[in-house]
DNA sequence: ACCCGTGGTGATGTATACAAGATGGGCTCA
DNA sequence: TGAGCCCATCTTGTATACATCACCACGGGT
């Protein structure tokens, strides 16, 4: 295996698959031919499988009992379920850092990161939109990694993976909204208590407050749905989204 | 692909590598060659592969950085952080089932295999060490379909093939110390009271229930950890724990 | 004696060839 | 005319061949 950073056959398919299915390029539930797909990336069907076989474990492709793949689809309480189960494996991790205690490294680079989301929310010219989720996905990472445990760090890992449940799945688009901004501010002040949490040694504080951010996604994922075709169409994967 | 229940090539590395690994055959750490599993096997190297593929995502093998496999080794810790994870996601889905409300043919359902572990542990001629391990798994995954969310079930299923997480990991071999049926009747007991739970609709109380159910297992775990050689060798996978 | 370069050896990643099975359309028969 | 069966086609699952890359030992130079 090519190590380190060198651009395999296998990244290709899976970055190729992963593009073509969340910008809703093909629709949900129709079936993904492997020769087609192949020769569409010019690659060939071995590594191609493989990719799809990591987005069938991912759940944003199902296995066809006949054969073969199609792309799932997904209802609103799918994606509300994927959150809620994120926040309990991320207050799960909060818990344990509490618990245990995190190292005064660990939480000052929190810390660090934390200044940066304000200056990124306060950047001259309005919100620095990249840089937040940027830094926000940093944040989520190290809380994973607060905790000292690689089997939480491996888990917070994938279910930050899941369809739709990552924490900056829904914020495409909301840029357009007026109050985004206001309601990033009130996400952050979650973050400032979750160190504070953590750093006080109060496990059981920690867990509900990484649960209750983490539903801030679900009322992202309702002002998306409620939104107007221009906002629908910047959303990647809310094409795979049924309305029950 | 073969529909249902023919044993695929695919199938054949999968089990075959299981066993090879539980069964210790294979130490901790070592590296697993493809041309030579494949032979043993009598496979070519496309389902060993995949098969390899998915005991990775299992956690049962590591990548290595240069390329290829190698068996992954568990401290006391990772198991412990394992088995909190699935108290987790377990209590999750019993409070989404109290919160959300199961159905009574589910509930009833429920109350069948409760039955049927009492039965077992009551057996005539002694415990039904079998049959009460296949209907301890039962109820569990009959836990994640209380909650309704196809979400849930899966991740249920998931956190359960952890390695050494599952419910009756540390079941084997148990059966020689003598209070061991004692500590299986308090399972049960938690058994009723979570299904009571779920029934009254008391969702923070069966959500605590579940969570204290699984660290049952930390105790298994510790008593075979503590056990004798004879012990060891009865415990699939034991191989593999390192000390701290 | 020790270090560095170089070639051999075996590993994995990828491509392609082959075979079994599913799918769909057309044909036959009632 | 409609229903059922059969065959052609295409799909996937598996096997194998090839190319590239890492690891290791050996030899030469300092």
């Amino acid at each position: 295996m090519p190590a380190g950073d060198r651009m395999t056959q296998f990244d290709k398919a899976l970055l190729g698959l992963r593009s073509m299915i969340l910008s809703g390029e093909v629709e949900a539930n129709s079936r993904l031919p492997e020769v087609q797909l192949s020769e569409r990336f010019e690659i060939s069907r071995t590594p191609l499988r493989k990719a799809m076989d990591l987005l069938v474990e991912e759940g944003l492709l199902e296995r066809i009992e006949t054969g073969g793949c199609r792309v799932a689809s997904f209802t609103r309480s799918d994606i509300v379920d994927a959150i809620e189960l994120r926040g309990v494996i991320e207050g799960t991790a909060a818990r344990l850092a509490a618990e245990r205690g995190a190292s005064a490294a660990d939480l000052a680079q929190c810390d660090r990161i934390l200044d940066g989301i304000d200056a990124a929310l306060d950047a001259p010219g309005g919100l620095d939109f990249d840089r937040y989720v940027a830094l926000n996905a940093q944040f989520h990472a190290m809380l994973a990694t607060l905790s000292g445990s690689a089997v939480m760090r491996r888990e917070v890992d994938r279910v930050t993976r899941l369809p739709l449940a990552s924490p900056s799945a829904f914020l495409q688009g909301q840029d357009l909204i007026p109050d985004f901004r206001e309601s990033l501010r009130r996400a952050q002040h979650q973050h400032r208590a979750l160190v504070a949490a953590i750093r006080g040694r109060e496990g059981a504080r920690a867990e509900a407050l990484a649960r209750e951010h983490a539903r801030l996604a679900r009322q992202n994922l309702d002002h998306v749905m409620k939104g107007d075709a221009r906002l629908h169409a910047r959303v990647p994967g809310l094409a795979l989204v049924s309305a029950p």
